[in-house]
DNA sequence: ATTTGAATACGAAACAATTCGTAATTTAAA
DNA sequence: TTTAAATTACGAATTGTTTCGTATTCAAAT
């Protein structure tokens, strides 16, 4: 299957808000993403864009237009990651997960909440093929 | 510090191959980046932009320069892991690790390995500021 | 000395992403 | 019905990255 679509920066952004809220107008997502970004037309090309790319459908049988992603936020944050993977940390997950770890972001709580993760992966015979 | 520096991919793509090797002629890092890749003048002209970036040295005493890479791989990949868990995660890092756990990249040998760098963050007191 | 091959320097083209100005359209209010 | 406000449509400017063609320089081989 060809779920190779890849959204810029921009567009990220954009789908953060429409997962969250499940459909919005240009002016929700608009007003979602703050102070800091760029004027209201920006936004809406960006998201006439994304749907030309297939990335965001929209309802276009009123005045204002709703807009819903197009692509699931597991998938596409699954790509962003394997796409780090294989390109900063040549293929080691494990390496990714250290640096990950390794710094002031991940506070004990998340390290527990990591651990908890782990064990239920063992549990579940969820590994796969290792050596 | 200002390490803000962020290496566009290509620029990522030399680095690595700088680090790899400290300090390499544009001919060997050319050949490093493999098939696929530009033409020679495209990756000199590349390394020439991240010299005036500050993003590597070079020595020009002999006829061939040398570059060496003048950021470092380790907090390169931290601000990588950073921005990704802020712009993508929402600032969580389990969440990001579960992401790359997730998946077939995962094997039950790379899970092993980061157990084992949990538990030794827990024995050197690592862990910081939770509740 | 001349030629040849490899290297650097430089400018510009080709792309892609972002931004915005302005026109056209629609709805609701006056 | 006219006006006003909000919206979409569209084209183009801007910015950043990647690519390459060509000129120049240098050093070794002839």
């Amino acid at each position: 299957m060809s779920k190779s679509i890849k959204p810029t920066e921009s567009e990220l952004e954009i789908l953060k808000v429409l997962w969250q809220q499940k459909e919005c107008s240009v002016r929700e997502v608009h007003e979602s993403l703050g102070k800091k970004e760029a004027g209201y037309t920006t936004t809406l090309k960006l998201m006439q864009i994304m749907h030309e790319k297939g990335l965001v459908e929209r309802d276009t049988s009123a005045r204002t237009h709703l807009y819903r992603p197009a692509i699931n936020q597991q998938d596409t944050e699954q790509q962003i990651v394997s796409k780090l993977i294989d390109h900063v940390f040549n293929g080691s997950a494990s390496r990714l997960v250290m640096q990950a770890l390794g710094n002031k972001k991940a506070s004990q709580e998340e390290i527990e909440k990591i651990k908890a993760y782990l064990n239920q992966l063992d549990q579940s015979h969820y590994g796969n093929d290792s050596k």
